[in-house]
DNA sequence: AGAATTATTGACATCATGTCAATAGACCGT
DNA sequence: ACGGTCTATTGACATGATGTCAATAATTCT
């Protein structure tokens, strides 16, 4: 439109040219199985956005990272945001081990027991997965969906623990509120590892007052009368 | 490089051909203030950046809303991300009025009244708030920063109303906690406008009864022994 | 070995962004 | 009114990023 450049359109397309020259000593191309150049060139695009924010790593910069031509990134994750949109989703979750190995002790118990498992977990697989509530850039309807799924989990395993889990009438508000708490839970967290404003103790003390309260107070005051419409018993 | 078009490469600059025709109807250019165009031109990128995410509205989008030529926006906002920036600055700060118009009473009725307030202030001004802290694109330092600071506002007012302000010791750690506090409330606030989960007298016994907890139980619980180093009295 | 398969490449075409000289509105003094 | 000055505004670059696709070369199979 703007430029009238056009050219030879009924050519198939001109052969490439490669001349430069012969390129320095490593093999010219190393041929691998979809499943490890895919795994390669994610782990790199993994790297890089971990590294700064999305918009500052091009797609030249990851292929240049794996050792690898542009196109392939496009051939195997279609467009950047689909490769960006899998490394989130791989480090949205918070891994998933060693729920049910939980104290059948008070519900205080219980509390401090899951608070100390998630802090510990977070102390470990540290800051990516802190990152990512974290700046408002625009807010993308596919990435807050697997932003919420994640969470999603993370509040389904919270309410087992918690022992809310098959209650049918107020399911899904618990759950709601269970959200909420997650945010508070991973605030508190970049409060402890990223800005350093408050102690593992503190962060510690604040999450489990706060999840007692909720799992007493609020929690059971949508029971009697939950929703607009269905009447008290 | 790519494109060998190049051209005269001497000549000054050629002078634009303005051929295509007369314009319609409406006057050719509509002269106006520095301050008005600004303006206006933030006004559009507004409504532009509201409706779809940041990387899918175009600085020739914005230009268009605004009738204007693209060029005209980088000559005052510098780029895209500091127009960007400035709508978000803009949108990051909940409106400070009323605040100091809080009742004496009971740590519980300032708490009610204040949660009250804020959640008067969403049900009007509505969604560009709530949608901030949301989905976590590229962490950008920048934008984290304005972000942040605004935050640090609402702390500000919040800890002014919880009656917690000039405590020279904790102060930090007391405004920590407020930040991590402000996290659960926007997010509860979520909960109720955008995913409308909750009832807002859900989200109001919700918030109210943490922010109550905490002030009771955690703050108090950081001031006999704080810090790493300063043992207790 | 040679044929067949397919992972990989590199060159487009398109689009977005930032820069800048040139242009044309508006305002002024005369 | 009129010409001159100021500057808001434009449009054409230059650069870089993205996605597509036929051509190429590294494997595997026979």
């Amino acid at each position: 439109m703007t430029s009238t450049k056009a050219a030879t359109d009924t050519s198939p397309r001109s052969a490439p040219k490669e001349g430069s020259g012969v390129v320095p000593a490593e093999q010219r191309r190393q041929r691998l199985s979809p499943d490890e150049r895919r795994e390669q060139i994610f782990a790199c695009a993994q790297k890089l956005f971990a590294l700064r924010p999305y918009e500052e790593v091009s797609a030249t910069d990851i292929a240049a990272a794996a050792g690898v031509a542009r196109g392939l990134v496009n051939h195997y994750f279609g467009n950047k945001r689909g490769l960006y949109l899998e490394v989130v989703r791989l480090n949205s979750t918070v891994s998933e081990v060693a729920v049910a190995t939980l104290p059948d002790g008070t519900l205080q118990e219980r509390i401090d027991a899951s608070v100390t498992w998630f802090l510990d977990t977070l102390e470990h697989t540290g800051g990516t997965w802190l990152a990512l509530g974290s700046g408002g850039m625009g807010r993308d309807p596919d990435l807050e969906r697997i932003l919420v799924e994640a969470e999603n989990d993370s509040v389904e395993r919270l309410m087992e623990a918690m022992g809310l889990a098959g209650r049918g009438e107020g399911q899904e508000q618990v759950r709601a509120m269970m959200r909420v708490y997650a945010q508070l839970a991973r605030s508190g967290a970049r409060e402890w590892l990223l800005r350093k404003t408050l102690s593992r103790r503190q962060v510690h003390t604040l999450l489990s007052g706060t999840l007692l309260g909720i799992v007493r107070d609020a929690v059971p005051a949508l029971t009697p009368a939950t929703g607009p419409h269905r009447g008290p018993a």
